[in-house]
RNA sequence: GGGAAUGUAGCUCAGCUGGUUAGAGCGUCCGCCUGAUAAGCGGGAGGUCAGAGGUUCGAGUCCUCUCAUUCCCA
């Protein structure tokens, strides 16, 4: 077994680190360990949001896909058995509109005429175009998710479990046919999606009427009703109010020739839109004001009656979206040509009156406009009112109204059939589920998520597209028959038609040419497919059945691995993915499934704004990986801020793609500190042949130092275990930040010497041992988040040394928090060292004294006797951090002249004295001369005192005022809290003389490290020194020689042939010259 | 239009149930150290805690309103 550890240059080529550790991962096949190896542990149930392969991976999709694995490879080493099973979404709209372009296709229509399935085959390889390269990125960000058995929702057994949750929602008489207003391109015939609705906004001018509407039993009154869209008049079925909104009813006409009327309207629109109308002769007063809710269920004649009404409607309604900030308050409801108004129309069950054809022209009942194009019609509407003298006022209106992307032209609202789930039955059980998941951040549940599901409306799930699961539902094709069936794999629909299908490719077009016969009460009719595909989102929230092809395949994977312990997306998902699992999951299984969720923020460009290929400002994930590697990536996603909230990150200069700060500072104050470390430790670990299994040193002989880094290091053990434990990212990974800060920056700082010196070899065995176990565990606590340094680190340090230990570090065991080393005494104590000598470090910088000239002692002053305690043991670590030969703790006589008080009661301090607290603290606060100098020192004595305030008498304790204590002129102190630092900056001459050899000392290594001396290269020194410099080399001889390694060493000489050079002490000179042995 | 989140130093973030003089890192300036050296240490400058009201002995923290940014819905 090697003793020996391969050398660590300081020097670091991370690229060439992490793609190291890639092929050995390969080469031993450690991912696919990690899974069978934990074979029959506890199990922990990860599902992969697919992503949709339909372009190149960004920031984002590392973002994400660092936080799915971060999980799983804690869990591993924790024992948990984790299938990994990766997955893509591949069908839906993007997919066509990537293919249109591809053909160069307009149209919906010339889809068709390209074929269907000729069309679907160029989708399904349009996604398989981008998957390598997200395997590559996957792979390459260290993300472990099994990409061979990855599920892919256009896999005929996916569509098939698919189906088979459709049937069971059918089977629940939950599956439903009604309509929906899409936003609707007439010329192209085609609904458009929202993002595609959202590409074509334009400001248009359009018309602004408003309209009398005749009140039932009421004489010469109307309602007057406000619409922007003339055209949908004809389907008029309903006005509707804001229940708590006030209205006016008024009286009075608007000019000398009109009749004297009554008119409806908000109280808050009166003067906007009905005073200016008015001309001379004319005028209203306002007769009776009530509440919208009063106005309910009156009835008024409709303004046309085209078309057959088969129920109650022409009555006020109310509706929540109604406001009074323009119109009228009274608003003009369609429920074919708005989503508030067939909304309402569910609501009261009232009538929904499509006047307008699919190809946007009127229908021939609607005799006034028929055949005409729907936009043409706003004007006739508006003359026809107006000559029968409803029409009040027209006017424009500036808005932003939806255009086709395509054509331009505008978009028409309208309802069209379609199928839904209804999820709106099972309300209360997707609120009651939500509650017992575990959302990260908080709010998401109760806020975001939380009100969606309360608010839950019924999903729309039909499609008009191609590419996509179609929707098994036959339906016979006699419109006269209503019946319909839904059918749950390719197997039934075998039984159902007669011969075996099985085979067939569950997609359009081949499902829609799959028909039979039925007789249906004494009718003969033949089943045809609906023509409509499904909602994506469905597809992706059955992935916990789909991906197993359940129940056709895989029973016993399908319930083992539900629900999932842990998912992750962004936070827009919400109403995608998130939703979609819950929603099936609840309505088919009764059952949350995921537990636990990490809701994460968005990726942005510096300033704030998103990023996008038109700004130039994308930062593309291989370009950050080249330069800073895969590791500070994801630590940067880790760490930069809360999961819920917005990264920001960006190149300081895009076009350089110089630095992207936040990562650079990862690398430099992070990354390359531990790997300083490291490095140190590797280097002297192999000059004195160090070996891990030399028996321990116990803890109660190891230096002070050394308790307390492993104190540190368990305590840190047990923060980043606790918060893995709660789906704490930040909590996990942040204070290893500060751990490695400490271990370096102080426990090795104040730990060098112990390596080097050869005097107490027991001493240097502890220290030794106490950064290997540190390094060892870091190397542990840092594999889930950066698991190619912590490889390389565990690589190095403990394969090859201990033989009963895993290959990877990926198959370690994660550490166990040792309790019984945790000192918070301890912690504390050294935090106050630490503070002190900061202090010290302070005092002697105001006083302009370098740390190299050593001083005859510091004296601190603290707030309480153990801490003055505390710093006397551990003296020896501050007289040798801060280069003095003694530490001393003031009293309070000592502090004369060197200390100024103030002196400030504790804020809980108001609690107790209330009305009081004031005149209290202000006499306290302004004390001055004698009488502040006794309360403070009384105090500092630990006596209490008494101050007379409001006529009353308070007596005030140590711990209810405290004593600040601050510098005076004139010496060389630091303060900071009442914590003090003096310092006696008096020079002896031997003092002088001794920071004179340290000045010697620190030359002679400049020297060696210039001459590329090795570490351990013993030197002959040769030297010439003038006047008391002379001295200074004699008389600190063994203590220069010691320092640096040089057994040979003679006076007088200029030059021993080696390197010479010459330094200027204090206005003296040295000539030193020194040669390798 | 509705809902949610965010807003603290030039930048990135801490700040628990209200309680010492609101902190840290980076950046910047000054100084120091150097047998980890493509590191390290100390200090200075830099804050109306987005704004306005309110509750309280006391508000970055609680309440109300406003503004800005982002996301979702309409």
């Amino acid at each position: 077994m090697s003793k020996r550890f391969t050398p660590v240059s300081p020097k670091l080529d991370i690229n060439e680190l992490e793609l190291g550790v890639l092929e050995f991962w390969r080469e031993k096949d450690v991912f696919h360990r990690a899974m069978s190896e934990r074979e029959g542990g506890p199990k922990f149930v990860f599902y992969e949001g697919p992503p949709t392969a339909n372009g190149r991976p960004g920031s984002h999709h590392v973002l994400s896909r660092a936080f799915k694995d971060v999980f799983p490879r804690y869990k591993t080493m924790t024992g948990h058995h984790i299938i990994r099973k990766a997955g893509w979404d591949t069908h839906g709209l993007p997919v066509e509109i990537e293919v249109e372009k591809e053909l160069g296709i307009k149209h919906k229509s010339e889809i068709e005429e390209y074929g269907i399935a000729a069309f679907n085959e160029k989708c399904r390889a349009s996604v398989q175009r981008y998957i390598a390269e997200w395997n590559k990125l996957t792979e390459r960000i260290a993300f472990w998710v099994d990409l061979d058995t990855a599920y892919e929702t256009y896999k005929p057994e996916y569509v098939q479990s698919v189906w088979w949750l459709l049937k069971q929602l059918w089977d629940k008489n939950l599956i439903y046919q009604g309509y929906k207003v899409v936003p609707y391109c007439p010329r192209c015939g085609t609904p458009l999606s929202s993002h595609e609705v959202a590409q074509g906004y334009a400001e248009v001018d359009d018309p602004s009427i408003y309209v009398r509407f005749k009140v039932v039993g009421e004489d010469n009154t109307y309602f007057l009703a406000w619409t922007t869209t003339p055209w949908t008049l004809p389907g008029n079925v309903a006005l509707t109010v804001g229940e708590k909104i006030d209205y006016l009813l008024i009286e009075g006409r608007v000019d000398a020739e009109s009749p004297v009327e009554r008119l409806y309207v908000a109280k808050a629109r009166f003067e906007a839109i009905v005073l200016p109308q008015v001309k001379d002769g004319g005028g209203y007063e306002v007769v009776a004001e009530m509440k919208g809710r009063d106005l309910l269920g009156k009835h008024y004649e409709p303004l046309y009656s085209y078309l057959p009404v088969d129920r109650d409607a022409y009555y006020i309604t109310a509706g929540d979206y109604v406001t009074v900030e323009d119109g009228s308050g009274i608003v003009h409801t369609a429920p074919a040509f708005g989503a508030d108004d067939l909304v309402t129309a569910n609501k009261y069950n009232l009538p929904v009156l499509v006047t307008v054809n699919a190809d946007g022209r009127f229908k021939d009942e609607v005799t006034l406009v028929a055949g005409m194009w729907f936009k043409d019609a706003d004007k006739v509407v508006a003359r026809d009112l107006k000559e029968r003298g409803l029409r009040f006022h027209l006017t424009t209106f500036r808005h932003n109204y939806p255009h086709c992307w395509r054509d331009k032209g505008p978009l028409m609202y309208y309802a069209r059939a379609t199928w839904y789930i209804r999820t709106t039955a099972y309300r209360d059980q997707l609120v009651g589920l939500n509650k017992t998941i575990n959302w990260v951040p908080e709010h998401v549940k109760e806020g975001r998520f939380g009100n969606w599901l309360e608010d839950v409306k019924d999903w729309a799930l039909g499609r008009e597209r191609y590419w996509g699961t179609p929707l098994p539902v036959w339906v016979a094709d006699d419109p006269e028959v209503d019946y319909a069936v839904c059918v749950g794999s390719l197997a039934e629909l075998s039984q159902k038609v007669g011969r075996d299908v099985t085979g067939v490719d569950p997609h359009r077009p081949y499902v829609d040419d799959i028909t039979w016969q039925e007789t249906v009460n004494g009718k003969k009719v033949t089943m045809r497919r609906v023509p409509e595909v499904i909602d994506v989102w469905f597809d992706s929230g059955s992935m916990p059945v789909a991906q197993w092809g359940y129940p056709q395949h895989n029973h016993e994977m399908f319930e083992d691995q539900f629900p999932a312990d842990y998912i992750c997306e962004a936070v827009d998902q919400t109403r995608g993915w998130f939703y979609s699992l819950h929603a099936i999951a609840t309505m088919v299984f009764d059952s949350v499934a995921y537990k636990n969720v990490i809701c994460l923020g968005h990726i942005m460009a510096d300033d704030g704004s998103k990023m996008s290929k038109s700004k130039g400002n994308i930062v593309a994930p291989w370009d950050v990986i080249e330069k800073y590697g895969a590791d500070a990536m994801r630590w940067f996603m880790f760490t930069a801020s809360q999961p819920g909230d917005t990264k920001y990150m960006g190149w300081r200069n895009p076009d350089t793609q110089d630095e992207i700060p936040p990562i650079a500072e990862i690398l430099r104050n992070f990354y390359l500190k531990l790997w300083n470390v490291y490095s140190f430790f590797v280097t002297y670990a192999n000059l004195d042949n160090f070996d891990p299994n030399t028996p321990q040193v116990p803890l109660q002989k190891r230096e002070m130092l050394d308790q307390w880094a492993l104190s540190e290091l368990n305590t840190l053990v047990d923060r980043t275990t606790r918060a893995f434990e709660t789906f704490d990212v930040i909590g996990a990974t942040r204070p290893i930040e500060e751990f490695v800060e400490d271990l370096s920056n102080w426990y090795l700082r104040r730990s060098r010497r112990r390596f080097w010196l050869d005097d107490n070899p027991q001493d240097k065995l502890a220290a030794y041992q106490t950064l290997y176990e540190c390094l060892v565990t870091i190397a542990k606590l840092l594999a889930p988040s950066m698991p190619f340094l912590a490889e390389a680190m565990y690589q190095n340090l403990v394969v090859g040394h201990d033989a009963a230990a895993p290959e990877s570090v990926h198959l370690a065991t994660w550490p166990a928090a040792n309790k019984a080393v945790i000192n918070d005494d301890l912690n504390y104590k050294m935090g106050l060292v630490k503070r002190m000598v900061s202090l010290g470090h302070a005092a002697r910088n105001n006083a302009e004294i370098r740390v190299r000239q050593p001083l005859s002692e510091v004296n601190f002053a603290v707030p309480s006797h153990e801490e003055g305690d505390t710093l006397l043991d551990m003296a020896d670590v501050i007289a040798d951090e801060l280069n003095v030969k003694a530490v001393h703790i003031l009293n309070p006589a000592e502090s004369v002249g060197m200390v100024k008080y103030a002196l400030k009661p504790i804020d809980t301090l108001g609690k107790e004295l209330r009305g009081d607290f004031q005149a209290v603290r202000n006499l306290l606060v302004n004390a001055s001369g004698e009488q502040l100098v006794n309360w403070s020192r009384t105090l500092l004595a630990g006596d209490a005192i008494s101050v007379e305030a409001n006529g009353k008498t308070f007596a005030l304790t140590p711990q209810q005022v405290i004593v600040k204590q601050t510098s005076a002129e004139g010496f060389a102190v630091a303060e900071e809290h009442g914590y003090l630092a003096a310092l006696r900056t008096e020079l002896t001459d031997d003092l002088v003389r001794e920071g004179q050899a340290r000045e010697i000392v620190r030359f002679i290594q400049t020297l060696r490290k210039d001459a590329d001396f090795d570490l351990s290269d013993r030197i002959a020194v040769t030297y010439q020194a003038e006047g008391g410099l002379a001295e200074v080399m004699r008389q600190f001889e063994q203590y220069i020689r010691n320092e640096t390694l040089a057994e040979e060493w003679l006076s007088g000489g200029p030059s021993n042939g080696g390197h010479t050079q010459t330094l200027d002490v204090d206005g003296a000179k040295v000539t030193v010259s020194l040669r390798r042995l």
